[in-house]
DNA sequence: AGAGACTTCCAAAGCGCTTTGGCTAATTTG
DNA sequence: CAAATTAGCCAAAGCGCTTTGGAAGTCTCT
């Protein structure tokens, strides 16, 4: 069933009846109703290849998906994903993945813009002065970043949690237990979250007087072996940490581990707070010391870009709105007062 | 740049330039070559919109996500998606994810194949005598099942493990080494490859005279938290299991977090193999004690799926050839003789 | 030399929608 | 009451490809 033989069965012009289905003013309300009743009737959908050719239009948002031998997702990928599919389902919105070579993804972004594949692009994990947002600005394609940059001379839109704050409040929780020797597990310090989270821990320290020195710093791919790695080198030292903040679960992991093969215990010898981006397959209660958190939900966080996202493309939503979304600090168990 | 101004600049017709470009044979190779070359030199791409609209074909896969405020994407997705992505990447071969309902997945398979909005589709997590797999099949859209469903009176291209076999090697490892009380900590025992895990487990032990009673069987989505509740409830009983086969190295943190729960130590009270998928971010070995496993990367099936998908689109492949990929048995501290 | 078979190309008709530029009849306005 | 709007509809022209159905020219064979 498509429009000519529609509007044929109505005796309509094919013009009219895709201006009332398409709600154009310029038709008669009665006639609509006519037609919006035997579209529905008749089940019929207009061809989205057609629509696509005829507007430029494709309905669907994308997303460019660095891959290469030696890089792997991330794994809160999936719970964004999540997200973005708990808004998008209700919508009819696709999401298109394209793969491209994580050294150029420039080529990719331009391809799918120049094939008009998709309406919007949500871009995440940016770094300062992230070349894809200068990109995706000039190409002119409708976008969002699910994070923050730094450094650009034009405003731009973004979704991102306040992990400057985050940390910031976790590390003064430390400081106000008496630990003076904190250590930072953070994530690529190449991207702009880990520059903020540092930040957050750097002023929270500053406030009492106390330095957050390189020596107290790992910045590292978030995984178990990464957090146990460092972890051990930060503990094994003269003048060892007694308290860490841990950019993720995950490395948390290691840390425990880590912590245990060294003979230590949490919260005795070493205090312990991870962020934690609520994945429903790890919980940081269910950590061996319930683990105290600065807890922000990735997967809401892909829902609220779909619904920007959607927002943009069909104009509701303009101008270079950011939007910054607070972090709980959640104490449990693995916190204590720094030892003698 | 478009097919029209192209063939104009050549003072050949749009059929011909058309032709030249998409290898028919009744164009003069010297025209050809000539063809192709301007078509270079000038940065001619076909609009895929038009394309689609002239031929039907998208030129993209689809996959469709079940999401739902209760449903979780499995974690194994972002790996397999990886995979995925280091074929598609070469081959500019995007990949469509259309969430649906996971209670009505039919709807949008059904919106997804009318509105012909990729080649071919995959599916994954397949269960005994799978809906999807009889919708995709009258549909007669090309399709790859990652894994294996059963009970259907057709045959169907599939690409899976061989779980039962590896399963079956584990326990009869452990069987061999002195165990009488086994038990298993499965996944979700609606889908096939649980199910085939438990047969393999089930097979060793009856080559034994052993029996897999129902008590000994636990099947839960797979979470840190559902297999320490599992193995807890497990050692916890009046003759608990010597040795634990486990699904995922997810639910194995939590197994080995209630062993020492317990007092217990693994390999002494308790030996433990689990399967493992690959994550770059946890690794068995780096388990406190280094855990025995079954591996098969998903990540090269991911590749493996798009690399079949794309040969069938092309209509380099046909029929429904299965395949099924050895697993390694990886044997490490975790597991020893019975204790006495 | 004429019939048949290739080879090589082309004009034009789709694919199914949106949108431009009218046209008619009804309504409002001075 | 004539002129100017407006409401409501339509025909036709795109969007940029692929593909059908020739047509003209070149070879081959008897």
């Amino acid at each position: 069933m498509n429009l000519k033989q529609l509007s044929h069965m109505l005796s309509l012009s094919q013009t009219t009846v895709s201006r009332a289905l398409n709600g154009y003013p310029e038709v008669n309300e009665e006639t609509r109703r006519r037609v919006i009743d035997a579209a529905k009737r008749h089940g019929y959908r207009p061809n989205p290849s057609a629509r696509r050719l005829a507007t430029g239009k494709s309905g669907m948002i994308g997303y460019v998906l660095p891959t290469g031998a030696a890089v792997d997702i991330d794994p809160h990928f999936v719970e964004f994903l999540s997200g973005l599919g708990d808004y998008a389902r209700a919508h009819e919105l696709d999401l298109v993945l394209s793969p491209a070579d994580a050294d150029d993804e420039e080529t990719t972004y331009r391809r799918i813009v120049a094939n008009r594949q998709v309406d919007a692009v949500y871009i995440s994990s940016p770094r300062p002065a992230d070349k894809r947002l200068a990109l995706v600005n000039t190409l002119g394609i409708p976008f969002i970043v699910h994070g923050r940059s730094e450094g650009f001379d034009f405003d731009y839109p973004y979704l991102d949690i306040d992990n400057e704050g985050a940390f910031h409040e976790a590390a003064r929780l430390l400081v106000q237990l008496g630990h003076k020797r904190l250590a930072l597990i953070n994530g690529n310090d190449r991207e702009t979250f880990a520059i903020h989270r540092e930040r957050g821990v750097g002023r929270a320290l500053a406030a009492s007087g106390l330095t957050l020195g390189e020596r107290h710093i790992r910045s590292v791919t978030m995984t178990e072996e990464n957090g146990y790695r460092a972890a051990r080198r930060l503990l094994e030292e003269n003048e060892p940490p007694t308290a860490i903040v841990c950019s993720s679960l995950i490395m948390a992991l290691g840390v425990v581990r880590a912590v245990r093969d060294l003979g230590l215990t949490i919260p005795g010898d070493l205090s312990l707070v991870a962020h934690d981006d609520v994945f429903p397959w790890l919980r940081p209660e269910n950590f061996p010391v319930p683990l105290s958190t600065t807890r922000s939900s990735i997967r809401l966080a892909g829902a609220r870009v779909a619904e920007r996202l959607a927002a943009r493309i069909s104009g509701l939503e303009e101008g270079a709105r950011g939007e910054v979304w607070p972090v709980d600090l959640v104490v449990r168990g693995s916190v204590a007062g720094a030892p003698l």
